[in-house]
DNA sequence: ACAAAAAACTTAAATGATTCAGTAAAAATT
DNA sequence: AATTTTTACTGAATCATTTAAGTTTTTTGT
């Protein structure tokens, strides 16, 4: 029972003995300050200040009050990875824009690979936000908190969502590039297709795999648009790329353009990707767009600025992160599509 | 007294009830597994998890402890900002990596422009890491809590830090810059030169201004060269960019290069400014870098994707914040100076 | 078989703040 | 001046957990 402290921290009944009113009226003058006077009220805050009290201890604030105004949000992949991630990078901008307007905090969550330990932290926040696909293990546990819950780009049964059409957006980007050639042979790179820590090239069965939601939605997508053009695409033209790495979208490229498929249309499912992509076609020799039309997904801020330019789909990404934020902060949990728009530039204009 | 929670929350005494043990003991399960027997150990935690108990509530938890397993990682400018800069996402990346690790997490605060409101949640954290220049006021108050603090790009008397030597990487890159041409006549683009909001072209005077420490450490590695090469920098060649965006850095790079300097070095204090430059004088029908060389600062990936490439000074963002985190979580308080590297590339390279 | 040691478990104080219910004093109303 | 209302403040229960110290049970050693 003893105290290993060195030197006890100064708390709110400190303050309030060293000034001899109770603790109730200390915890008003930071909280509520109709429940006691003005001059008492600003003593009290002065002579906290004074002897180095900065106000209430979260802890013991947030147990006896059963709320913290703290936030968290999980990330898919391991944080690490996501930082690196313009998509995630920029949804988080828009999540803490809200959040600071708020006066809220941020505590960030992240599932390594095979890492769903429970951390204590998840009995913290007040509410979560799950960025991508999370760990389902992970993801009930957490819905089961009884806790508000956003999703962004990852839907779960009764959960609230935002995120985009992807389906369409797919469709709309596959059209296009399919109409910029006469005889068009299509492979896709798309992400985590398969459950694998590898670059894959389909087979037939992989086709009914499980794989990333948002990823099976673009497929379709693509597929859409393959049928309605009366062309086809064998499972043998599709890769799976593991992570939205550079490092593994060359080594999917690479593959892609050394098959005897020799394809002239790649739908790529990030912006990542197709610039990987585009990277790689012009250190084989391939010109693009006059080789190959090349078109990604997501518009990142590198995609304007690479040559060529990419073609791509803008998403709203900071846009996700607020409406999400908004959603749980406003508690008007509904699900939200927002609006993608066709960005053609000239990594998909071969007659320029 | 009365409990508003429609449903009481259940806890650690509701397992303890439901399984006729002690609190004590079920606490020794989750906490410290040699403290029962192996059967009782497993019992509980199985039927904890049945119930729907998740572990520790962590309000309880770090109240009693007296610590949170929780980093707070202060942002200098508002965490809005911050995450579209690839330089504080690199940092994040290196924090996250090593606080995975050590199974720890990460509360974010941030820092509007006159936003220097304490949060409650100020006192959860067990140690501090800050990245770039606080607002002095919350830093005094944060590290008046006692607890463990690191300092990222912010030197700080009596507080650790972890950083690079600014005044020498600025001199490498600009000598280098000056040995390309015959006859340099240099401007400079710097960050936070003078407190201000808007795009400054310095005056005399200005340059004693109070500016951001790295900024300034950088102006005098700039100088050092031009002193070695025999040329001088009137202050009329300098703009200060309030914000590391490309629009500010837009607004700077027109100016000097409208300007009757008709500059043909120009030496950026990051790689965000220096591509906007690149950018703005194709843009003005300049060539670079044959007709003005342009170089940067932190080699962010953009830099090397660039038309033309960019020269910039190669700093380990990622190693920054790793070391930080490690720094903290274990007990290692000392400063680091970490290596740069120039990196030569197209946007210096005139006779190729 | 008995004492000593080790293991297993419990009791209860402590952590720092919030807030309901109550009291006393001051102000307003009749 | 008496009564009511309002304001200003206090007392004490409560939030969920940890952990030192104490108690009981089991194991070990001789």
């Amino acid at each position: 029972m003893e105290d290993k402290r060195i030197t006890k921290r100064l708390n709110l009944k400190g303050v309030a003995e060293k000034l001899g009113v109770s603790t109730a009226t200390v915890s008003n003058a930071f909280n509520r300050p109709d429940q006691l006077s003005k001059n008492l009220r600003e003593k009290i805050l002065s002579e906290a200040s004074r002897l180095g009290y900065h106000g209430p201890n979260l802890a013991a604030r947030s147990l006896r009050r059963g709320r913290s105004d703290v936030i968290g949000v999980m990330l898919s992949d391991s944080l690490t990875y996501s930082f690196s991630d313009p998509m995630a990078n920029q949804m988080l901008q828009g999540i803490s824009e809200v959040l600071m307007e708020y006066n809220k905090q941020l505590l960030l969550f992240y599932e390594g690979k095979d890492n769903t330990a429970q951390s204590s932290a998840e009995s913290l926040p007040d509410g979560f936000i799950f960025y991508g696909s999370s760990n389902l293990e992970t993801f009930k546990r957490i819905v089961a908190l009884g806790k508000p819950c956003v999703t962004i780009d990852y839907v779960q049964d009764k959960i609230p969502s935002v995120g985009i059409d992807d389906r369409s957006a797919a469709k709309k980007i596959a059209m296009h590039a399919i109409s910029q050639v006469n005889h068009g042979t299509v492979a896709i790179l798309g992400m985590k297709l398969v459950v694998s820590d590898r670059v894959c090239r389909l087979t037939q069965d992989d086709l009914d795999e499980k794989s990333v939601e948002i990823s099976r939605q673009r497929l379709l997508g693509y597929f859409d648009a393959v049928t309605e053009n009366d062309l086809t695409i064998p499972p043998e033209s599709i890769w799976s790329v593991p992570f939205n790495t550079e490092k593994y979208a060359k080594i999917a490229a690479k593959e892609a353009f050394s098959s005897s498929l020799h394809p002239n249309i790649i739908l790529c499912m990030s912006d990542v990707i197709a610039l990987a992509a585009i990277s790689t076609a012009q250190s084989m020799g391939l010109n693009v767009p006059k080789d190959v039309i090349i078109v990604g997904f997501d518009d990142i801020s590198e995609a304007k600025h690479a040559s060529p330019s990419l073609t791509t789909v803008c998403q709203q990404n900071a846009q996700k992160g607020k409406v999400a934020a908004k959603m749980l902060l406003e508690n008007n949990l509904t699900n939200c599509i927002l609006e993608t728009k066709l960005v053609v530039r000239q990594s998909s204009s071969p007659t320029n």
